[in-house]
Order: structure tokens, then C-alpha cells, then sequence
DNA sequence: CGTTAGCTTGAATACCTTCAAAGTAGGTGG
DNA sequence: CCACCTACTTTGAAGGTATTCAAGCTAACG
């Protein structure tokens, strides 16, 4: 049930594969291996202009999981970072009442697992919502880094502080949003997303239930299956099950409210009616 | 209207103050300059072993802020973090349309505009609710610690997971819980955060209107003073304006929704009746 | 002592949720 | 290959929670 499949790797996950580079690091499962300038690349942050030669010899593993496994858990103690190198994430929160909470939906380019350099241990947990290639980070080895490329520090600080910006975006999203803007502006948020990663921001899949949009946009499954489908009649999208079409990502981002619809209109008949009955009783 | 008070220090804002330490380093303002030891207390981190002499110069200088003067805009050019040493203050964040959005309440011992450091500029404002007393740390000169002192560099990585950590508890509580477990919730963080800095913990007063509260919250200035007045009610708490005295902390904490109370009963009764009137009609 | 900002409370209503039922898609075993 | 099962999605109707609008109140400040 827990499904707690955790790198076996040993030891040594974090050094200079053993077995050199350049000759067979392709594999069935792709990539297994990525320098620091690529990992950098990923991350869209400067790389460090390589001084010393030893550097080039470092090297991130990769690690592949399997749609629904975990890749680290809550309570595990913690000593990686982690980059996606492809597929789609979760990354889940448990609150003090043993219900989930849905943080982030990491891709790409995206990191995770930074909650758990303060305490030591995850605080969250992250699973795989597709196959995904992964780079583990070994955290130690990452910030000593910092110590001999000064560029290279401030830009961990930098991401670190982009992590930040992005939740005070959610929260402040959370605490004034409606709705319908919330679940526009989730569309909007995946469009960028795919247009970074070189794929259409026009037209693309789900790969999340309505279930963890409602949970990551503070919603029910319900609202979210609504709204869709109203943001599809207005003619912003077009929505079928998983598969997303975006018309006017203009409307999207600055949509506030929904336009009252026919469905509304026939409620506000409705009540009217209601209240002349009551009137005339 | 802007009140756009910032530091005219000069350049060496940052250096060893000019006239000496030991001798009058209080004035009828406080403390005007903090060593790293002092600083690193107040973070609630392990201060560096100060191995080297030249460490015990450094000093970080204080600056006073009185109500309702900026810390920093949203926007400015960011090389500074802030510690508060004492006081009360608000960090504010602007966005699309131009409404606020109140992300967190600072005050002894936390640090803010940390944001600033991806993209270099301050993306949130900080405004006093009381007189202030801050503490500012030069980020550059900050950074360049962690080089010399590995253990003052992973604190530093720590305050900022704390941080995350942080706003992803309030994501959580902005998409899962209701108004009165978000006001309660409040009310206990007030709490800890009291007791922490050496205060009553059970019998203190707000800094911020309910106005403020609500955005934070995502609720409304009337929600909140209504909640209040529930709390009050049952007898959790004895809430009077801005003097609030806990009477129940654990049922602060792990409450989810109120009962039903006199009023609510009131509203359930005016409901049945009308049901009754209209199925007479 | 008047003015203003902040707080409280009531009533009406909008928005979102809850509960329920039916439809769709993908995978597995007969 | 089809039937079945399960997980996911859609849609409707009823109901509850929080907001909006409005009015009166309190307290601080000049």
C-alpha cells in the first residue's frame, strides 16, 4: 500500500560513476548521468565558469520512477535535492488532521525536496504522476559547491528565493481569488509552463485529477469540474476530460469572474419567482 | 502619501562603526550596532565558533522605524535582509489588479525580505505596526560568511526552508480550513510567537487591525470580527478590540468548525419557518 | 469635543460545497 | 474480444458558509 520505493542504491549515490563517462551512460532508461552545467541549464540559473578542470568530473545521477511511486517520503530524513529532468510531479503536504494537501505540481526545471533542509526531514512528499527522470542532488555536495564558485552560491540563494516568490503568489492566489480566476489562472500557469519546456502552451494534456487541482487550488473536485466546463461554454477553452485546448489565454489571465451564464440566469429566475410566491402569500 | 522613509546612511552602511563600540553604543533610540553572535541568537541559529579575530568587528547596524514608515517598497533595488529586533510589522504584496495581499507578520527574531533575492529587486513591502527596531544584514556581506563559516552557511539555507515551510503551513490552512479554524489558528500563533519572544502567551494585544488580519487570513475585516465574537462566546477566548486573553489554547488548535450556537439556531429556525410559509401558500 | 479610523452586528445574497446519480475511459481477466 | 471493474468526470439540486451592504458603536487623537 505505501508503495515505498526508495532508491537502493548504496552508498556512493552521489559520486563519479564508477564505470566512466563517455562511454555507455545511455541506457534503456535514458540519461544517468548529467554534468553540473547541465543540471545548471535545467535549473535556468548561470553556470559557474568552469575553473578547475576536477569539476568536470562530477557528476548527478539520474534515477527513473514509475507513475505512482514515491520519490521521498514525510519523516524520511533528508540529505537530497531534487530536479526533474522529465515527467510530472506532486508534491503532498499532510496537515495536523491527516488530510492532503497539494503543494506544487513540479516539472521540468522545476526542484524539490528544499523543505527539508531546515529540520533535517522532508516535510513533504513527492510522487511520481507520470514515468519521471530524476537527478538527485546530494545536498552536501551541492552547497559545498558554493564555497569555490561564488556565482553559483548566490544563484542556490536565488532559487531558493524564486521558491518563495512562487508560494507567496499561491497564497496570496488562495486568500483573494475566486474560483473560477483560480482555476483560469492554473490553466494559464501550465500553459507557460509547456510554452518554457518547448512544447505547445496551447494545447496540451492534464496530468492530474480533478481531485488533486480541487486539493492544490483549494477547491472541490466538483467546482473545478464546473468550472471547467463553464470556462469551456464562454469558449475561453476547450475542455475534454484530460485534454486541454486554451483560445484566449489574454481572458484567462485577467478573468476576475464568470460572465453571468444561462444556467445563472435560470437560477435568479428561479428565485425571483420564489420571492413573489412569498410576496403574494 | 508614499512615507518612503529609507536609510540616507550613506555608503558604509555595512562596515565596522566609524566611533568604536564599547564605549556609547546606546542611545535614546537602543542598541545601534548587533555582532553576528547577536544576530545569529536572534535567528535561532548556532552561532559561528568564531575561529578568526576579525569576525568580532564585524557589526550589523540597527535602524529605527516608527508606525506606518516603510522598510523597504516593492520594486526597490534588494541588497539588504532585515532581522527585527523588537516591534511589529506587516509584509505586503501587490498584485495583478492592484489589491494587497498581507503575507506575513513579522516580528523579534524573524527576518523578511528574503524575497528580494531572486530577481533583485523586493517583490513584497514591509511596513511598521508599531515602532521598530531592525536589524540590517548586507546580503552580499551575509553570503560572504558562509564561505568562512560552513556552519553559518547551511543556517542560512535552514531560515530560508524555514521560511518555505512556513508559507506552505499557511498554504495549506488558506485551502483547507474554515474561517473559524484559520482565526483560531491565528490566535494560537500569536500565541507561541508570544511566548517565544518571552511575553504572556495566553493574554496579549493585536498590532494589526481586523482588516489586516482578513487579508491575511483570506477572509473578510467582518468574518474576522464575527469569529471573534464566536470564539468569545464559547468561551475559548475573551476578545475586546485589540486585547485578546486565551482561555482554551488546545481547543484553538484543534478546532475545525464552531457549534452551532444561539444565533446560528436563530437563522436555522428563520429558515424552517420561512420553508413552512411557502409550503402553506 | 468633534472627527476619524476601526470594530461590531444584522440581513440578504452570492459562492462554493455536499450529496447524489449517471456517464466515460482505461485496464484486466475470462 | 468483450465484459466487467474501477477510477475519474460530469451535472443537478439543495444547503451552508462567508461576503456584501448597511448602520450604529467605540476609542483614540488633535
Amino acid at each position: 500500500m505505501l508503495m515505498t520505493h526508495l532508491p537502493d542504491t548504496g552508498s556512493a549515490s552521489h559520486s563519479v560513476p564508477a564505470n566512466s563517462p563517455a562511454g555507455a551512460a545511455w541506457q534503456r532508461q535514458g540519461k544517468l548521468w548529467s554534468s553540473l552545467k547541465e543540471v545548471c541549464e535545467l535549473l535556468r540559473i548561470p553556470a559557474p565558469s568552469s575553473a578547475s578542470g576536477t569539476d568536470e568530473e562530477l557528476q548527478f545521477q539520474h534515477m527513473q520512477f514509475k507513475t505512482g511511486q514515491r520519490i521521498h517520503t514525510i519523516g524520511q530524513p533528508f540529505d537530497m535535492l531534487y530536479i526533474v529532468n522529465s515527467g510530472f510531479l506532486k508534491t503532498v503536504l499532510i496537515d495536523e488532521f491527516g488530510s492532503e494537501q497539494v503543494l506544487s505540481f513540479p516539472m521540468k526545471g522545476d526542484i524539490f525536496g528544499v523543505d527539508g533542509i531546515h529540520g533535517k526531514h522532508y516535510t513533504s512528499e513527492a510522487v511520481a504522476l507520470s514515468n519521471c527522470d530524476i537527478i538527485l542532488v546530494p545536498f552536501k555536495a551541492f552547497s559545498a559547491l558554493g564555497k569555490t564558485h561564488a556565482e553559483l552560491e548566490s544563484a542556490i540563494y536565488g532559487v531558493m528565493s524564486r521558491e518563495l516568490v512562487r508560494e507567496q503568489a499561491m497564497i496570496s492566489a488562495l486568500a483573494s481569488l475566486s474560483a473560477e480566476a483560480r482555476v483560469a489562472r492554473f490553466l494559464v500557469f501550465l500553459s507557460q509552463r509547456f510554452t518554457e519546456m518547448g512544447y505547445s502552451g496551447t494545447q496540451f494534456n492534464l496530468r492530474m485529477t480533478r481531485h488533486e487541482i480541487g486539493n492544490y487550488l483549494g477547491l472541490t473536485l466538483e467546482t473545478v469540474s464546473r468550472t471547467f466546463s463553464a470556462l469551456n461554454a464562454i469558449g475561453l477553452v476547450a475542455v475534454d476530460q484530460r485534454s486541454i485546448v486554451i483560445h484566449d489565454l489574454q481572458a484567462l489571465k485577467t478573468l476576475r469572474r464568470l460572465p453571468p451564464s444561462r444556467s445563472r440566469a435560470k437560477q435568479l429566475a428561479a428565485k425571483a419567482l420564489a420571492k413573489q410566491q412569498l410576496a403574494g402569500a
